[in-house]
DNA sequence: AGCTCTTATGCTATAGTATTGCAATAGGAG
DNA sequence: CTCCTATTGCAATACTATAGCATAAGAGCT
């Protein structure tokens, strides 16, 4: 890392802190827009979220929480993530059974995700698939896509490099 | 249903014994080609599956196999679970935490899943999205795929007509 | 057959992930 | 002030998965 503000993540540098600032302003923003509570828990695990930015454990998030003075039991962390998933501020990573700070909250998005299996970096890209849903739609016989989990594994370009 | 053979299952009827022995048959075939050991509980795992025709947990796999007469521990499960996932006999469905045996063993083929939330049946297509790992591809800054999990959740036809 | 290398199994323990149920509390609407 | 709803506190438990090491079974070689 060339500083203490800029971190190669999810495969490229970018600046962290405005970043995590703005995505946190945001959530901010819509909570109050819909009349949804950001109680300080809550607040706490997307800023916990932010700062990692990568995807973390719901125990691991536990103990983050714990150091900063909050209570530790399970349910306090998976209130809070259902919460933040629910209203699309992080995302579920299936594969790693961790969880992640959306990278554009506040717009519809149907992402993807790329995990890197050796770093396990996760990057989100907010893919629109031409013609995906419609092809699924087509093959199904009728079923209706609510919500679609699309996460590639494979290495990222740093990791290919070190091999 | 309309009888003991037919099964509204995977969002459409079929004759669900003959295609437990097909794909049974593949698997055996393609075991002695690659000279992979077909075992007794890997195949009854593979059977297990076949049979139950919906995505079915480790456990309530691992409960399936003492009644059939096979030891019991976790590790039994899931050892045979590792195997016929690798050889693509069995896919996992990480939305679950569930297993469920492949539709199209033999063929290479990169799945997708509809999962409906109500009755929770899953449906495999063997989907080719065109384009969809050159798209991400270029906005990964090189990202190497090597394996693409894509499920989508939703209510399939005759749980939408319920509703 | 006897050897040995590799793969698979038996077994125990433990790690890791997530939910349920109920009581207590806080904040907003009327 | 009271009712209602959303959130939190708390304890227990359910569910999912792996580690580590000993034993056994099978494949190939001499």
């Amino acid at each position: 890392m060339s500083n203490n503000k800029t971190v190669s993540i999810a495969f490229k540098r970018h600046d962290h802190e405005r970043c995590s600032d703005s995505a946190l302003k945001t959530a901010e923003d819509y909570c109050k827009k819909h009349n949804l509570q950001l109680t300080p828990t809550r607040r706490k695990v997307l800023e916990l979220l932010l700062e990692a930015h990568r995807a973390i454990g719901a125990y691991s998030l536990l103990d983050l929480l714990k150091e900063a003075g909050f209570r530790s039991q399970p349910t306090v962390a998976y209130r809070a993530l259902d919460f933040l998933v629910e209203h699309g501020f992080v995302h579920k990573i299936q594969r790693l059974n961790a969880f992640l700070a959306c990278t554009h909250p506040g717009t519809a998005h149907s992402p993807a995700f790329m995990i890197c299996r050796r770093c396990e970096t996760v990057a989100e890209t907010n893919l629109e698939v031409p013609g995906f849903n419609l092809s699924i739609d087509e093959r199904s016989l009728g079923f209706k896509i609510e919500q679609t989990v699309i996460e590639a594994q494979g290495l990222c370009h740093s990791c290919t490099e070190m091999t």
